[in-house]
DNA sequence: AAGCTTAATCGGAATCATTACGAAAATCAT
DNA sequence: ATGATTTTCGTAATGATTCCGATTAAGCTT
């Protein structure tokens, strides 16, 4: 995924490319982080100083149904991400210190299937936290 | 952990035992599921009827602190359920439908671990949603 | 058992994230 | 350029959670 392909994406669904989106998603790309909507609007005031609540939130949502975005929720608030450049299913290690994240390859649901199998598996999530090596705390 | 378990931890901590931190710990006690303050409170309103949101908050937390609960986050709503009587660390399934919890055996970390070797590990969240053999979903 | 110290609770207001909505502006196809 | 449709703005509404001053209750001391 990259801002290209977001845009082409977003006209296949019969959405309009607007300047807002399009710098929206420029700067989501430009960040290897996970963002609030609070900053994903901060990082974007230079640019349009009265862009509404209503518009982040709108686009945040409709992105992460076109799988545009990959959305987590953070300590009780939402976080988004440019979807990872690798296409496969995949998890994160999240710094806690800089939201930095890293990709991860374990994924324990194959494990995990053979506890559940009395039941129908829907989704799951799986986060590791910590502290990046550029972070690692100094104290 | 158990309700008079917990009472003992609350006073070991200099913390009183009043009528409603025991009620809440026997509410808590007796539902396999996690549950909002909401329905905590509500689930209380039959003996306390004026019970208020900060006393319930109040001893979430609390009680979380002291390990008393497990808590979680669910589309975005603090969840709270009693601590599991397997007293190792574990992980959930969590049905969409009931809310009713699983324990799980399998947990990633170790597997986790080579790959985040340049990483100092904090915590981790492992969570499994979907329908549990009472709910599978009738369509 | 009464008094005292401190913690707990109440009731309601404040905060914070998120969603909703009518009016105005922008996009895209024609 | 025109018109139909989306998008955005500005602000108000909602819902969960936290905060706060005043009151009440627990548990210790005598």
């Amino acid at each position: 995924m990259n801002v290209r392909d977001a845009i082409q994406l977003l006209k296949e669904h019969g959405y309009k490319n607007t300047d807002k989106r399009k710098q929206m998603l420029e700067f989501l790309a430009s960040q290897d982080k996970y963002l609030t909507a609070k900053e994903v609007l901060e990082g974007m005031k230079a640019d349009f100083p009265n862009l509404s609540f209503d518009t982040i939130y709108r686009n945040l949502a409709l992105f992460s149904e076109l799988g545009i975005l990959e959305m987590t929720n953070l300590s009780g608030e939402k976080h988004f991400r440019f979807t990872c450049a690798k296409d496969e299913h995949h998890h994160h290690f999240i710094c806690i210190e800089c939201g930095k994240t890293k990709q991860l390859e374990t994924c324990p649901m194959e494990q995990v299937k053979g506890e559940l199998s009395d039941c129908i598996i829907a989704d799951h999530k799986f986060e590791v936290y910590g502290y990046c090596n550029s972070c690692s705390p100094a104290r």
